[in-house]
DNA sequence: ACAGAAAACAGGAATGATTACTGTTTTTAA
DNA sequence: TTAAAAACAGTAATCATTCCTGTTTTCTGT
């Protein structure tokens, strides 16, 4: 498997997703590196994420206007899409569900989750 | 505002999305449609699904393997995709949420929710 | 029913996020 | 240190979706 050795900029990627709330695209984490690691490449970032969605690491949260969003944080919460300004928020407690059993009881394996609410944030509906 | 008048291409596509429950996407539509409907184009079926997602007769399920998935159900229901074979699955009793009377409560506007439940299907864990 | 006017459409080009490819650089492991 | 493996930069390719332009349908008032 890949993924095994240690790479300076992977490293950079990771960290910079997990140091956000803003449940960042591949872009904004690219726009965000490109500063302090010359010659990064927008690949590289595609191709580190999509190690650590498989590494279990990082989880898409939703796709909004076109791209895709990311989180580090894998606890099962849900999320608030402002479909105004675009922020993603954390919603800290997840519902727990009783589909879950039920999918279980039925031979479905669920391996992860969703829940996305969308609408107009606060922030926005105030100004 | 657009989309107040009749056409029977329109037509023809909403009745093809109401009559799955496969849960289809733009281009499984148009397929489905072109050789009942000659020249139709790919262009219109994606211009008519937008204009029921604002009318609100279509809601946007997953997105699946970077295909938008849509659902002519708009009732409040959750959707299971299997990872294995891209089936989209409706799942009866959506959960009642004491996130949303927090948002709600916060100021948040919701519009609507969204719940996916990502993993293997019976069927494809059987074979 | 008929004539503009408005809305929809076909077909193809453009866009933009994501992925793939190739030659070069880093990292690993002995 | 050194050769093999993994990562990478840079760029080209892919592919879903959107946009554009000239044509066709539909609508509305007569």
């Amino acid at each position: 498997m890949t993924g095994h050795n240690f790479s300076s900029k992977r490293e950079a990627i990771f960290k910079k997703i997990a140091s956000t709330k803003s449940h960042p695209s591949a872009k904004w984490v690219y726009e965000e590196l490109k500063d302090e690691i010359p010659n990064l490449s927008l690949g590289t970032v595609y191709r580190n994420i999509a190690l650590f969605k498989e590494q279990g690491r990082v989880i898409t949260v939703a796709n909004v206007n076109g791209e895709e969003r990311i989180d580090a944080d894998t606890s099962d919460h849900a999320h608030f899409v402002c479909e105004c300004c675009n922020s993603v928020y954390d919603l800290i407690s997840s519902e727990q569900s009783p589909l879950e059993k039920q999918l279980v009881q039925n031979g479905f394996e669920i391996k992860r989750k969703n829940v996305v609410f969308y609408g107009i944030c606060k922030k926005c509906s105030t100004n």
